[in-house]
RNA sequence: CGCGGAGUGGAGCAGCUCGGUAGCUCGUCGGGCUCAUAACCCGAAGGUCGUUGGUUCAAAUCCAGCCUCCGCAA
């Protein structure tokens, strides 16, 4: 099949490798421009343009689809591939009308949520943050809404109890790589009948903010932990210690439990912190300011902690 | 040129202000002890102190450049 490829963060590299591999034809991939991050304001190319300029994949990088030059310009070149599907995976742009209308088939998207529940910009994160028991990945038909468009497959996953964001993120990637492949096989089968979703059932994921990151102690053990690993690895989770932030990457609740002030340390071997519902978090990855990311049992050879002290 | 921190045996840190014998908590290896432990005791190996140059009788330490890693901000 003749595919467009339209997507940009790590999440959709699984799946652009997927179609390659597996012998289609991609003609063009769409991917947002570079931008200026990291330390030193570098011009950094998102993680999408790197694996096309590999495969030698045509790599073309909008301001925007919808109106300018470089929209024009966009559809003159999808016009000319006549692409028959079109492939979206988080890309980060909404899609006028026109280019929806454009290939064969259709615009197919694919989600890292079981959709109707998390639409939007953070689903993998939000479900873990929630302490959701499960989540998936579903390949939909796009519509002209946020994430609102008729299901075609979906693929189920339990979220484990310690398992990060990061984690459940290079998973459900794979996930939906070969979700992906299979849907092009149902479409090419003529297998596959879109769902409506049921709006009703529906919630949004909205995007994660700093404000999220700083721990508050009075939550409950529970609500802490999933904080932590929801945040994994970006942004993460932090606590101030000693007056110096601490970034807190993996944690587990171990079923200890304690009557100490919410944030005192109570046990200084492996670093467990009482909490406001009086169990415990303990944590098992920090890193200090400056520091690298590490196991906590050597964070704590260089950087004792004793019982009774306060984090914030 | 956005602001700041850091590179020291295998891991995590101290030492640098005020140059003069390489230190701590662990790990590893060998031995001992114990019913037992993230227990204890004895001994050993292992380091071009990120890199290049400079100052000096002498540099981990002072000065300059470079490399790498990290926090904030975007």
């Amino acid at each position: 099949m003749n595919i467009v490829f339209m997507g940009t963060p790590d999440f959709a590299v699984p799946c652009l490798k997927a179609l390659v591999e597996s012998g289609e034809t991609v003609s063009a991939v769409f991917t947002q421009p570079d931008k200026p991050k990291g330390r030193g304001m570098k011009l950094l190319p998102p993680p999408v343009k790197e694996t096309a300029l590999q495969y030698g994949i045509p790599v073309y990088q909008p301001t925007s689809l919808k109106k300018g030059e470089d929209a024009e310009q966009s559809i003159k070149i999808l016009k000319d591939i006549a692409p028959d599907m079109i492939v979206v995976v988080a890309y980060g742009k909404i899609l006028p009308k026109e280019i929806l209308d454009l290939p064969k088939h259709f615009c197919v998207n694919v989600h890292a949520s079981l959709l109707p529940r998390y639409r939007g910009a953070a689903p993998i994160q939000r479900v873990v943050l929630d302490g959701e028991k499960e989540t998936g990945v579903t390949t939909m038909l796009m519509a002209e809404g946020l994430d609102t468009g008729d299901m075609l497959l979906s693929a189920k996953t339990e979220i484990g109890a310690n398992e990060t964001a990061s984690e459940l993120h290079d998973r459900l990637s794979e996930m939906g790589a070969k979700l992906l492949l299979d849907t092009i096989e149902a479409v090419k089968q003529n297998n596959i009948t879109p769902i409506p979703q049921d709006d009703s059932l529906s919630n949004y994921a909205a995007m994660i903010t700093k404000e999220l990151c700083p721990i508050d102690f009075t939550r409950s053990a529970y609500e802490i932990h999933k904080q932590i690993c929801g945040l994994s690895a970006s942004p993460c989770a932090n606590a101030v210690y000693n007056g110096k932030r601490l970034k807190i990457y993996k944690s587990e609740m171990t079923g200890e439990t304690s009557n100490a002030a919410p944030g005192t340390v109570v046990n200084e071997k492996n670093f467990t912190v009482a909490c406001g519902d009086g169990n415990t978090v303990t944590f098992l990855e920090v890193q200090a300011e400056g520091g690298k990311r590490m196991k906590t049992a050597d964070y704590l050879r260089g950087n004792p902690v004793a019982k009774g002290e306060a984090l914030s």
